[in-house]
DNA sequence: TTGAAAGCGGTACCAT
DNA sequence: ATGGTACCGCTTTCAA
């Protein structure tokens, strides 16, 4: 077994030059305090050699590491791992990389997280909130020991940074009206449990959608999945309060992937026709609408670009000398994907 | 800004209890060569104190940093995803973590990532090859610097280490003769690059199945795609040649979670009736096959499981002191889930 | 049993 | 423009 790094040192390029080490270390960086002539030899001599700066040396010293810490809900789930994909893409090229965490909608993983991606000196964090999470000290420490944070997707208020999120109150608001155009009237929405930011902003532009055509809201079509569809009963209970209500609704808009999927398939075991006894608009990314029989009308997020975008903000200000002074709030637009499951019927 | 790893040091340890540096090392991690009422003293210290040691530190001294290079095909992917969510339980509670490149099945992407996990000095590799790679020199000269790889699910046997893959030829050949069972006689195959370890050994798996029965292997009926599905034409071009041929195929067995998808998709806005006209079954790790109409019967890679199995291994290899006398191939069993695609026409 | 010191590979201050 | 040196935090001889 030979050097596991094979790469060059610093010490090397200096001994064979007949330089010293200091002034190798700033001619690849490229100092103004070097001349030009040095700097050729030495950069020439480095890249004919495939130096590569040693990165645990220059953690130590610089204490960043270029990696991100990222907090997601689950690996496995559609929205993530698009939106993991985005944040990949950015910290491919700009050198960094991320680790990877998921809270699985539980604070005590969410706690248990943090902590290990602060051991690992992490530059910065990307992080959506579990659907569990109520305080927010665990964070505020993190971010008051100086660690930059950019929220996504499910973010919060009480710690001043750059946030990232999808327009929810849109997509609710284009699913609710679509439907409505369509002639349904009496539209349900089950969603995840009412703490949870996106929720709210999703039951938001639901109602907004009905109210602006003077239909009042009625709770009983609004059902609250608390642990976010991980308990498949809760979905299943949703739909069957609903199912039971007189008159019964004539659509449902759906507002997770989870609690989309999951709906679908009770629906289906029910035997009930979509669209023509019940309509459905899922919140979803479903990597395959199209294929489901009748092909599903999403209110798809941007994923991919969330998790660009969050990346992005995070390593500026991880590379900013100065904190910013104002915090910006990305709102992506969800995008409203009409197909079979929602149309008018006849 | 305060520090940003607040953790105390071995030094503050050693200044606060009157000890030397060294002795608080060998301390914390329970050298023999210290007494015990020191160890307390110091452990006791530390605990209370909330040491971390610094893994930056650690790492530029141990040359190892506690972190695992995984190559995948891509994220957003049912069945990495998946495995990549194995791998993830198994180094969360190892105190490892997992660092994601995705190769989008580029022999140059793959090769790039590589270079770039070396350099970040990762303690061993977890690795599927990209559906394009035919050299091995890449991967060869980093196992021969030392670097553990484990392959799992596109292995080759270039390299002498562990292998974790599904049971490819047990599944096709399982769905084969499941198809079989059910009267269909004339079936298809629709597979990636035959270059591929895993296209063979499914092809060989639905092979056996027919000719167990006597059934004559028909070329017409094996539809490579070059690329894995990447290309959707390949697909569909695949299909037309299929619904040209006389006779034409009764079943279909797909091979990989993209052309399962594909296949779905095109034969729907055909309006093959399925299982009528066509039967299906697909290899494949899609999350939600029962709200299909009708419910896709799959061939299921036990993903989450290979994963676990990958990363175990590895971890055993890097902490092994001497390199093992032999090397394991894990061979996980796929399973085939029979539902309403792939039964008995009436 | 304990500790002094060298070194891992860099960076940066301060001389020269 | 160049180089000596201290230091980041930890591990590991080697001496005491």
């Amino acid at each position: 077994m030979k050097n596991k790094n094979d790469s060059i040192t610093l010490k090397d390029i200096a001994e064979a030059l007949q330089l010293s080490i200091a002034t190798v270390s700033k001619a690849v960086r490229d100092s103004h305090e070097i001349s030009a002539a040095t700097k050729k030899r030495v950069n020439e001599y480095a890249k004919k050699n495939r130096y590569r700066p040693n990165l645990m040396a220059q953690s130590l010293r610089n204490k960043n590491g270029r990696s991100i810490g990222v907090i997601i809900g689950a690996i496995p789930n559609n929205f993530f791992s698009q939106v993991l994909n985005g944040m990949e893409s950015v910290t491919y090229q700009k050198n960094y990389h991320i680790i990877i965490t998921q809270s699985l909608e539980s604070v005590k993983r969410e706690e248990k997280n943090l902590e290990h991606l602060t051991w690992r000196a992490v530059d910065g964090l990307l992080v959506s909130l579990s659907s569990e999470t109520q305080s927010m000290d665990h964070f505020k420490k993190a971010h008051e020991m100086g660690i930059p944070i950019v929220f996504y997707d499910r973010v919060t208020d009480e710690i001043k940074t750059h946030q990232v999120v999808s327009d929810n109150i849109g997509g609710t608001y284009a699913g609710t009206k679509h439907l409505l155009d369509n002639g349904y009237r009496r539209i349900a929405h089950i969603t995840s449990s009412p703490e949870l930011f996106i929720s709210r902003e999703r039951l938001k532009g639901y109602e907004l959608a009905l109210q602006e055509q003077g239909i009042p809201v009625n709770p009983d079509y609004i059902c609250y999945c608390n642990h976010g569809g991980k308990d498949l009963d809760e979905i299943e209970s949703a739909i069957e309060s609903l199912l039971q209500l007189k008159p019964r609704p004539d659509a449902i808009l759906t507002a997770s992937d989870r609690i989309t999927i999951r709906t679908l398939a009770i629906l289906k075991k029910k035997g009930i026709a979509i669209p023509r006894q019940l309509a459905i608009v899922g919140y979803s990314n479903f990597s395959a609408p199209e294929i489901l029989s009748p092909e599903l009308t999403t209110i798809k997020q941007p994923a991919y670009e969330m998790g660009r975008a969050a990346a992005e903000l995070l390593i500026k200000l991880i590379e900013a000398k100065r904190p910013p002074v104002k915090f910006e709030k990305k709102v992506l637009p969800a995008e409203l994907q009409v197909r079979e499951s929602s149309l008018r019927r006849k």
